[in-house]
DNA sequence: ATTATCTATAGATCTATAGATAATGC
DNA sequence: ATTATCTATAGATCTATAGATAATGC
Protein backbone atom coordinates (compact mmCIF):
# COMPACT_ATOMS: atom_id res chain seq x y z
CA UNK A 1 0.00 0.00 0.00
CA UNK A 2 3.35 2.30 -0.37
CA UNK A 3 2.49 5.43 -2.99
CA UNK A 4 5.31 7.31 -4.96
CA UNK A 5 6.87 9.84 -3.03
CA UNK A 6 5.42 12.16 -5.21
CA UNK A 7 2.11 11.03 -4.03
CA UNK A 8 3.49 11.71 -0.68
CA UNK A 9 3.56 15.29 -1.10
CA UNK A 10 -0.15 15.24 -2.63
CA UNK A 11 -1.29 13.45 0.30
CA UNK A 12 0.04 15.77 2.89
CA UNK A 13 -1.52 18.62 1.09
CA UNK A 14 -4.23 17.29 0.93
CA UNK A 15 -4.30 16.72 4.54
CA UNK A 16 -3.84 20.31 5.36
CA UNK A 17 -5.99 21.42 2.75
CA UNK A 18 -9.04 19.14 3.89
CA UNK A 19 -7.89 20.47 7.27
CA UNK A 20 -8.27 23.53 6.62
CA UNK A 21 -11.26 23.50 5.45
CA UNK A 22 -13.29 21.63 7.84
CA UNK A 23 -11.25 23.42 11.54
CA UNK A 24 -12.48 27.52 9.22
CA UNK A 25 -16.13 25.93 9.08
CA UNK A 26 -16.68 24.15 12.73
CA UNK A 27 -13.22 24.53 14.66
CA UNK A 28 -10.96 22.56 15.82
CA UNK A 29 -13.23 20.96 18.73
CA UNK A 30 -15.67 19.24 16.01
CA UNK A 31 -13.53 18.19 13.39
CA UNK A 32 -11.91 14.66 14.22
CA UNK A 33 -8.11 13.32 12.43
CA UNK A 34 -10.88 10.59 11.05
CA UNK A 35 -13.32 13.16 9.09
CA UNK A 36 -9.63 14.95 8.11
CA UNK A 37 -8.10 11.87 6.98
CA UNK A 38 -11.43 10.81 4.89
CA UNK A 39 -12.05 13.75 3.08
CA UNK A 40 -8.13 13.29 1.81
CA UNK A 41 -8.81 9.95 0.82
CA UNK A 42 -7.14 8.45 3.46
CA UNK A 43 -7.49 5.80 6.45
CA UNK A 44 -7.78 7.48 9.99
CA UNK A 45 -4.81 6.01 11.39
CA UNK A 46 -2.45 7.25 8.71
CA UNK A 47 -2.44 10.58 9.49
CA UNK A 48 0.49 9.89 12.54
CA UNK A 49 3.09 9.18 9.62
CA UNK A 50 2.47 13.04 8.58
CA UNK A 51 1.85 14.75 11.78
CA UNK A 52 3.10 14.25 15.51
CA UNK A 53 -0.48 15.32 16.83
CA UNK A 54 -4.14 16.75 15.95
CA UNK A 55 -2.22 20.14 17.70
CA UNK A 56 0.88 19.77 15.07
CA UNK A 57 -2.14 19.95 12.27
CA UNK A 58 -3.69 22.84 13.69
CA UNK A 59 -0.65 25.06 13.54
CA UNK A 60 0.40 23.85 10.03
CA UNK A 61 -3.19 24.77 9.01
CA UNK A 62 -3.35 28.27 10.87
CA UNK A 63 0.29 28.96 9.90
CA UNK A 64 -0.76 28.55 6.08
CA UNK A 65 -4.60 29.93 6.19
CA UNK A 66 -2.63 33.33 8.49
CA UNK A 67 -0.28 33.64 5.62
CA UNK A 68 -2.84 33.63 2.45
CA UNK A 69 -5.06 36.02 4.81
CA UNK A 70 -2.14 38.95 4.53
CA UNK A 71 -1.28 38.15 0.50
CA UNK A 72 -5.08 38.65 0.38
CA UNK A 73 -4.51 42.29 1.42
CA UNK A 74 -1.09 43.29 -0.15
CA UNK A 75 -2.88 41.76 -3.05
CA UNK A 76 -5.29 44.74 -2.82
CA UNK A 77 -2.15 47.13 -2.09
CA UNK A 78 -0.22 45.96 -5.17
CA UNK A 79 -3.36 46.83 -7.56
CA UNK A 80 -4.96 43.25 -8.53
CA UNK A 81 -7.93 44.47 -8.79
CA UNK A 82 -9.12 42.54 -11.40
CA UNK A 83 -12.79 43.40 -12.16
CA UNK A 84 -15.08 45.83 -10.40
CA UNK A 85 -14.58 49.77 -10.20
CA UNK A 86 -10.70 50.52 -11.05
CA UNK A 87 -11.41 53.95 -9.68
CA UNK A 88 -12.50 52.49 -6.26
CA UNK A 89 -10.33 52.90 -3.64
CA UNK A 90 -8.17 49.94 -2.20
CA UNK A 91 -9.50 50.37 1.23
CA UNK A 92 -13.17 50.03 0.45
CA UNK A 93 -12.19 47.55 -2.18
CA UNK A 94 -10.74 44.82 0.29
CA UNK A 95 -13.11 45.96 3.71
CA UNK A 96 -16.47 45.30 1.21
CA UNK A 97 -14.94 42.24 0.21
CA UNK A 98 -13.78 41.15 3.45
CA UNK A 99 -17.43 42.74 4.99
CA UNK A 100 -19.59 40.17 3.12
CA UNK A 101 -22.17 37.69 3.47
CA UNK A 102 -19.53 35.60 0.63
CA UNK A 103 -17.30 35.42 3.43
CA UNK A 104 -19.73 35.25 5.88
CA UNK A 105 -21.03 31.70 4.30
CA UNK A 106 -17.97 30.76 3.49
CA UNK A 107 -15.77 30.35 6.31
CA UNK A 108 -13.75 27.32 4.95
CA UNK A 109 -12.26 29.22 1.99
CA UNK A 110 -12.38 32.87 3.96
CA UNK A 111 -10.25 34.66 6.82
CA UNK A 112 -8.35 32.14 8.92
CA UNK A 113 -8.45 35.03 11.75
CA UNK A 114 -12.20 35.89 11.53
CA UNK A 115 -13.04 31.66 11.75
CA UNK A 116 -10.22 30.93 14.48
CA UNK A 117 -9.16 33.56 16.79
CA UNK A 118 -11.89 32.56 19.27
CA UNK A 119 -10.17 29.04 19.08
CA UNK A 120 -6.77 30.27 19.49
CA UNK A 121 -7.79 32.32 22.35
CA UNK A 122 -8.49 28.97 24.04
CA UNK A 123 -5.20 27.56 22.60
CA UNK A 124 -1.67 27.29 23.83
CA UNK A 125 1.15 29.49 23.26
CA UNK A 126 2.95 28.39 20.06
CA UNK A 127 -0.84 28.68 18.33
CA UNK A 128 -1.36 32.35 19.48
CA UNK A 129 2.11 33.27 18.39
CA UNK A 130 1.31 32.59 14.52
CA UNK A 131 -1.68 34.77 15.41
CA UNK A 132 0.49 37.55 16.72
CA UNK A 133 2.20 37.60 12.25
CA UNK A 134 -1.02 37.28 10.73
CA UNK A 135 -2.92 39.83 12.95
CA UNK A 136 0.39 42.15 12.91
CA UNK A 137 0.61 41.58 9.08
CA UNK A 138 -2.84 41.98 8.29
CA UNK A 139 -3.00 45.29 10.02
CA UNK A 140 -0.14 46.45 8.83
CA UNK A 141 -0.92 45.82 5.47
CA UNK A 142 -4.36 47.42 5.94
CA UNK A 143 -2.93 50.83 6.91
CA UNK A 144 -0.50 50.66 3.51
CA UNK A 145 -4.45 50.62 2.02
CA UNK A 146 -5.93 53.82 3.91
CA UNK A 147 -4.42 56.51 2.30
CA UNK A 148 -3.51 55.05 -0.66
CA UNK A 149 -5.57 56.27 -3.52
CA UNK A 150 -8.05 58.38 -1.43
CA UNK A 151 -8.02 62.30 -0.30
CA UNK A 152 -7.02 60.96 3.80
CA UNK A 153 -3.53 62.01 4.43
CA UNK A 154 -1.23 58.78 4.94
CA UNK A 155 -1.08 58.31 8.70
CA UNK A 156 1.90 57.61 10.72
CA UNK A 157 0.90 54.77 13.24
CA UNK A 158 1.75 51.77 12.35
CA UNK A 159 -0.44 48.85 11.80
CA UNK A 160 -4.71 49.61 11.87
CA UNK A 161 -5.45 47.24 14.91
CA UNK A 162 -8.55 49.21 15.23
CA UNK A 163 -10.07 48.71 11.14
CA UNK A 164 -8.94 44.75 11.77
CA UNK A 165 -11.09 44.72 14.90
CA UNK A 166 -13.82 46.00 13.02
CA UNK A 167 -13.64 44.30 10.69
CA UNK A 168 -13.39 40.50 12.04
CA UNK A 169 -16.24 41.78 14.77
CA UNK A 170 -18.43 42.35 12.24
CA UNK A 171 -17.89 39.14 10.44
CA UNK A 172 -17.99 37.16 13.89
CA UNK A 173 -21.33 39.13 14.51
CA UNK A 174 -22.89 38.29 11.09
CA UNK A 175 -21.93 34.64 11.40
CA UNK A 176 -23.47 34.50 14.96
CA UNK A 177 -26.96 35.39 13.52
CA UNK A 178 -26.83 34.33 10.11
CA UNK A 179 -29.42 31.53 11.16
CA UNK A 180 -31.32 32.73 13.05
CA UNK A 181 -31.93 36.38 11.14
CA UNK A 182 -30.06 37.26 7.83
CA UNK A 183 -31.46 40.47 7.38
CA UNK A 184 -29.95 41.53 10.99
CA UNK A 185 -26.75 39.73 9.97
CA UNK A 186 -26.95 41.71 6.72
CA UNK A 187 -27.35 45.23 8.56
CA UNK A 188 -23.99 43.91 11.05
CA UNK A 189 -22.07 44.01 7.89
CA UNK A 190 -23.20 47.05 6.11
CA UNK A 191 -22.94 49.03 9.53
CA UNK A 192 -19.38 47.55 9.54
CA UNK A 193 -18.29 48.38 5.72
CA UNK A 194 -19.23 51.81 6.33
CA UNK A 195 -16.99 51.99 9.35
CA UNK A 196 -14.04 50.48 8.55
CA UNK A 197 -14.06 52.37 5.31
CA UNK A 198 -14.48 55.55 6.22
CA UNK A 199 -11.40 58.28 6.82
CA UNK A 200 -10.34 58.50 10.59
CA UNK A 201 -9.93 61.64 12.28
CA UNK B 1 -30.15 12.23 49.14
CA UNK B 2 -33.15 14.48 48.72
CA UNK B 3 -32.78 17.97 49.46
CA UNK B 4 -35.44 20.71 50.12
CA UNK B 5 -37.62 22.60 46.89
CA UNK B 6 -35.34 25.54 48.03
CA UNK B 7 -32.22 23.65 47.78
CA UNK B 8 -33.41 23.11 44.43
CA UNK B 9 -33.66 26.02 43.06
CA UNK B 10 -29.92 27.02 44.99
CA UNK B 11 -28.66 24.07 42.81
CA UNK B 12 -30.46 24.86 39.28
CA UNK B 13 -28.97 28.58 40.23
CA UNK B 14 -25.32 27.16 40.79
CA UNK B 15 -25.76 24.67 37.19
CA UNK B 16 -25.87 27.54 35.35
CA UNK B 17 -23.80 29.83 36.89
CA UNK B 18 -20.59 27.18 37.06
CA UNK B 19 -21.41 26.97 33.43
CA UNK B 20 -21.80 30.36 32.67
CA UNK B 21 -18.24 31.13 33.81
CA UNK B 22 -16.74 27.69 32.15
CA UNK B 23 -18.53 27.57 29.16
CA UNK B 24 -17.40 31.70 28.29
CA UNK B 25 -13.62 30.79 29.27
CA UNK B 26 -13.65 27.69 27.53
CA UNK B 27 -16.45 27.53 25.19
CA UNK B 28 -19.15 24.70 24.78
CA UNK B 29 -17.30 21.75 23.41
CA UNK B 30 -14.44 21.62 26.09
CA UNK B 31 -16.61 21.82 29.03
CA UNK B 32 -18.44 18.62 30.35
CA UNK B 33 -21.76 18.25 32.09
CA UNK B 34 -19.39 16.39 34.64
CA UNK B 35 -17.34 19.49 34.54
CA UNK B 36 -20.63 21.38 35.40
CA UNK B 37 -21.80 19.36 38.14
CA UNK B 38 -18.78 19.11 39.63
CA UNK B 39 -18.57 22.95 39.77
CA UNK B 40 -22.02 23.25 41.24
CA UNK B 41 -21.27 20.47 44.29
CA UNK B 42 -23.39 17.88 42.47
CA UNK B 43 -23.14 14.42 40.52
CA UNK B 44 -23.05 13.92 36.85
CA UNK B 45 -26.31 11.98 36.95
CA UNK B 46 -28.20 14.63 38.75
CA UNK B 47 -27.79 17.08 35.63
CA UNK B 48 -30.60 15.26 33.78
CA UNK B 49 -32.88 16.37 36.43
CA UNK B 50 -32.86 20.24 35.63
CA UNK B 51 -31.66 20.01 31.74
CA UNK B 52 -32.97 17.91 29.12
CA UNK B 53 -29.73 18.02 27.32
CA UNK B 54 -26.45 20.27 27.29
CA UNK B 55 -28.16 22.47 24.19
CA UNK B 56 -30.56 23.05 27.10
CA UNK B 57 -28.00 24.47 29.79
CA UNK B 58 -26.14 26.21 27.01
CA UNK B 59 -29.32 28.16 25.69
CA UNK B 60 -29.73 28.79 29.20
CA UNK B 61 -26.61 30.25 30.26
CA UNK B 62 -26.54 32.23 26.70
CA UNK B 63 -29.74 33.78 27.44
CA UNK B 64 -28.82 34.99 31.08
CA UNK B 65 -25.63 36.24 29.72
CA UNK B 66 -26.68 37.89 27.34
CA UNK B 67 -29.35 40.00 29.00
CA UNK B 68 -26.42 40.82 31.47
CA UNK B 69 -24.61 42.15 28.69
CA UNK B 70 -27.36 44.52 27.61
CA UNK B 71 -27.90 45.43 31.19
CA UNK B 72 -24.79 46.52 31.49
CA UNK B 73 -24.47 48.78 28.51
CA UNK B 74 -28.05 50.43 29.97
CA UNK B 75 -26.83 50.92 33.49
CA UNK B 76 -24.09 53.17 32.29
CA UNK B 77 -26.46 55.28 29.98
CA UNK B 78 -28.60 55.32 32.79
CA UNK B 79 -25.44 56.74 34.87
CA UNK B 80 -24.41 54.30 37.36
CA UNK B 81 -21.21 55.88 36.98
CA UNK B 82 -20.12 54.96 40.63
CA UNK B 83 -16.33 56.10 40.68
CA UNK B 84 -13.96 57.41 37.70
CA UNK B 85 -14.14 60.48 36.12
CA UNK B 86 -18.07 62.04 36.14
CA UNK B 87 -17.55 64.17 33.33
CA UNK B 88 -15.97 61.53 31.31
CA UNK B 89 -18.99 60.86 28.50
CA UNK B 90 -20.64 57.29 28.63
CA UNK B 91 -20.03 55.71 25.78
CA UNK B 92 -15.92 56.53 26.29
CA UNK B 93 -16.68 55.01 29.54
CA UNK B 94 -18.27 52.01 28.80
CA UNK B 95 -15.38 51.35 26.13
CA UNK B 96 -12.81 52.00 28.32
CA UNK B 97 -14.16 49.22 31.02
CA UNK B 98 -15.24 46.61 27.40
CA UNK B 99 -12.01 46.82 25.31
CA UNK B 100 -9.69 46.76 28.25
CA UNK B 101 -6.96 43.72 29.74
CA UNK B 102 -9.29 43.24 32.58
CA UNK B 103 -11.89 42.25 30.63
CA UNK B 104 -9.51 40.86 28.03
CA UNK B 105 -8.47 38.02 31.39
CA UNK B 106 -11.36 37.62 32.60
CA UNK B 107 -14.23 36.33 29.99
CA UNK B 108 -15.60 33.89 32.76
CA UNK B 109 -17.17 37.07 34.01
CA UNK B 110 -17.32 39.10 30.59
CA UNK B 111 -19.64 39.54 27.99
CA UNK B 112 -21.06 36.34 26.44
CA UNK B 113 -21.21 37.82 22.67
CA UNK B 114 -17.43 38.16 23.31
CA UNK B 115 -16.93 35.07 24.43
CA UNK B 116 -19.20 32.67 22.78
CA UNK B 117 -20.48 34.46 19.64
CA UNK B 118 -17.74 32.13 17.36
CA UNK B 119 -19.80 29.23 19.12
CA UNK B 120 -22.80 30.32 17.92
CA UNK B 121 -21.81 30.91 14.67
CA UNK B 122 -21.42 27.02 14.41
CA UNK B 123 -24.59 26.32 16.70
CA UNK B 124 -28.47 26.03 15.63
CA UNK B 125 -31.17 28.59 15.23
CA UNK B 126 -32.45 28.27 18.42
CA UNK B 127 -29.00 29.46 19.68
CA UNK B 128 -28.50 31.95 17.17
CA UNK B 129 -31.95 33.35 18.14
CA UNK B 130 -30.76 34.57 21.61
CA UNK B 131 -27.83 36.30 20.14
CA UNK B 132 -30.74 38.16 17.64
CA UNK B 133 -31.79 39.44 21.13
CA UNK B 134 -28.39 40.56 22.70
CA UNK B 135 -26.65 42.00 19.61
CA UNK B 136 -29.71 44.10 18.97
CA UNK B 137 -29.74 44.99 22.64
CA UNK B 138 -26.31 45.84 23.10
CA UNK B 139 -26.13 47.84 19.55
CA UNK B 140 -29.23 49.39 20.42
CA UNK B 141 -27.94 50.78 23.62
CA UNK B 142 -24.59 51.85 22.47
CA UNK B 143 -26.56 54.33 20.21
CA UNK B 144 -28.17 55.34 23.01
CA UNK B 145 -24.83 56.06 24.66
CA UNK B 146 -23.50 58.13 21.50
CA UNK B 147 -24.51 61.71 21.61
CA UNK B 148 -24.92 61.63 25.23
CA UNK B 149 -22.94 63.50 27.30
CA UNK B 150 -20.86 64.62 24.30
CA UNK B 151 -20.20 67.07 21.59
CA UNK B 152 -21.26 64.25 18.99
CA UNK B 153 -25.16 65.34 17.53
CA UNK B 154 -27.72 62.75 18.16
CA UNK B 155 -27.09 60.05 15.24
CA UNK B 156 -30.93 58.92 13.66
CA UNK B 157 -29.33 55.57 12.77
CA UNK B 158 -30.69 52.98 14.64
CA UNK B 159 -28.46 50.13 16.33
CA UNK B 160 -24.12 50.93 16.46
CA UNK B 161 -23.46 48.01 15.24
CA UNK B 162 -20.10 49.40 13.59
CA UNK B 163 -18.88 49.86 17.15
CA UNK B 164 -19.84 46.99 18.87
CA UNK B 165 -18.33 45.05 16.31
CA UNK B 166 -14.97 46.63 16.41
CA UNK B 167 -15.10 46.16 20.51
CA UNK B 168 -16.28 42.32 20.12
CA UNK B 169 -13.75 42.23 17.28
CA UNK B 170 -10.85 43.92 19.84
CA UNK B 171 -11.35 41.95 22.68
CA UNK B 172 -11.39 38.35 20.47
CA UNK B 173 -8.24 39.56 18.48
CA UNK B 174 -6.26 40.48 22.14
CA UNK B 175 -7.27 37.02 23.74
CA UNK B 176 -5.98 35.59 20.65
CA UNK B 177 -2.55 36.74 21.35
CA UNK B 178 -2.63 37.68 24.82
CA UNK B 179 -0.67 34.23 26.04
CA UNK B 180 2.24 34.65 23.47
CA UNK B 181 2.34 38.84 23.26
CA UNK B 182 0.97 40.86 26.09
CA UNK B 183 2.27 43.90 24.43
CA UNK B 184 0.51 43.18 21.02
CA UNK B 185 -2.68 42.55 22.52
CA UNK B 186 -2.44 45.70 24.77
CA UNK B 187 -1.93 47.71 21.20
CA UNK B 188 -4.64 46.02 19.89
CA UNK B 189 -6.77 46.94 22.68
CA UNK B 190 -5.87 50.36 22.94
CA UNK B 191 -6.10 51.60 19.09
CA UNK B 192 -10.01 50.16 19.19
CA UNK B 193 -10.54 51.89 22.32
CA UNK B 194 -9.84 55.14 20.53
CA UNK B 195 -11.45 54.45 17.48
CA UNK B 196 -14.88 53.09 18.92
CA UNK B 197 -14.77 55.91 21.26
CA UNK B 198 -14.26 58.40 18.49
CA UNK B 199 -17.07 60.70 16.63
CA UNK B 200 -18.48 59.42 13.82
CA UNK B 201 -18.82 61.39 10.59
C1' DA C 1 -45.78 8.88 48.60
C1' DT C 2 -43.16 11.83 46.11
C1' DT C 3 -38.98 13.25 44.15
C1' DA C 4 -34.17 14.94 43.88
C1' DT C 5 -29.88 12.81 43.96
C1' DC C 6 -26.49 9.20 43.44
C1' DT C 7 -24.31 4.95 41.54
C1' DA C 8 -23.37 2.43 37.69
C1' DT C 9 -23.25 1.79 33.02
C1' DA C 10 -24.64 1.61 28.07
C1' DG C 11 -23.35 3.30 23.76
C1' DA C 12 -20.77 6.20 21.07
C1' DT C 13 -16.61 8.70 19.95
C1' DC C 14 -11.91 10.26 19.84
C1' DT C 15 -6.69 10.38 19.99
C1' DA C 16 -2.93 7.73 19.42
C1' DT C 17 -0.38 3.36 18.73
C1' DA C 18 1.09 -1.39 17.23
C1' DG C 19 1.81 -4.57 13.88
C1' DA C 20 0.76 -6.25 9.23
C1' DT C 21 0.72 -5.24 4.32
C1' DA C 22 2.33 -3.98 -0.09
C1' DA C 23 4.45 -0.82 -3.38
C1' DT C 24 8.52 2.13 -4.26
C1' DG C 25 13.31 3.03 -5.25
C1' DC C 26 18.13 2.03 -4.44
C1' DA D 1 15.22 -3.01 2.10
C1' DT D 2 12.69 0.83 2.99
C1' DT D 3 8.57 3.10 4.05
C1' DA D 4 3.78 4.83 3.49
C1' DT D 5 -0.59 3.01 4.34
C1' DC D 6 -4.07 0.10 6.38
C1' DT D 7 -6.40 -2.78 9.95
C1' DA D 8 -7.37 -3.29 14.53
C1' DT D 9 -7.47 -1.80 18.98
C1' DA D 10 -6.06 0.21 23.51
C1' DG D 11 -7.25 3.69 26.62
C1' DA D 12 -9.74 7.57 27.71
C1' DT D 13 -13.85 10.47 27.52
C1' DC D 14 -18.45 12.06 26.93
C1' DT D 15 -23.66 12.28 26.69
C1' DA D 16 -27.50 10.27 28.35
C1' DT D 17 -30.19 6.74 30.89
C1' DA D 18 -31.81 3.19 34.34
C1' DG D 19 -32.58 1.87 38.74
C1' DA D 20 -31.53 2.37 43.67
C1' DT D 21 -31.41 5.46 47.61
C1' DA D 22 -32.94 8.56 51.02
C1' DA D 23 -34.91 12.92 52.55
C1' DT D 24 -38.88 16.08 52.01
C1' DG D 25 -43.63 17.49 52.46
C1' DC D 26 -48.49 16.33 52.14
Amino acid sequence: MRVSREQVTANREQIVVNAAEQFRRRGFGDVTIADVMKAAGLTHGGFYGYFDSKQALEAAVCERGLAESVAAVDAVRDGEGGEGTAAEAPLRRFVDDYVSARHRDAPEEGCTVAALACDAGRSGPELQQLFVSGITGMAGSLAGLRGQGSAEPAEDGGPDFATLSTMVGAVILSRAVAAADPELSERILAAARERASAPVE
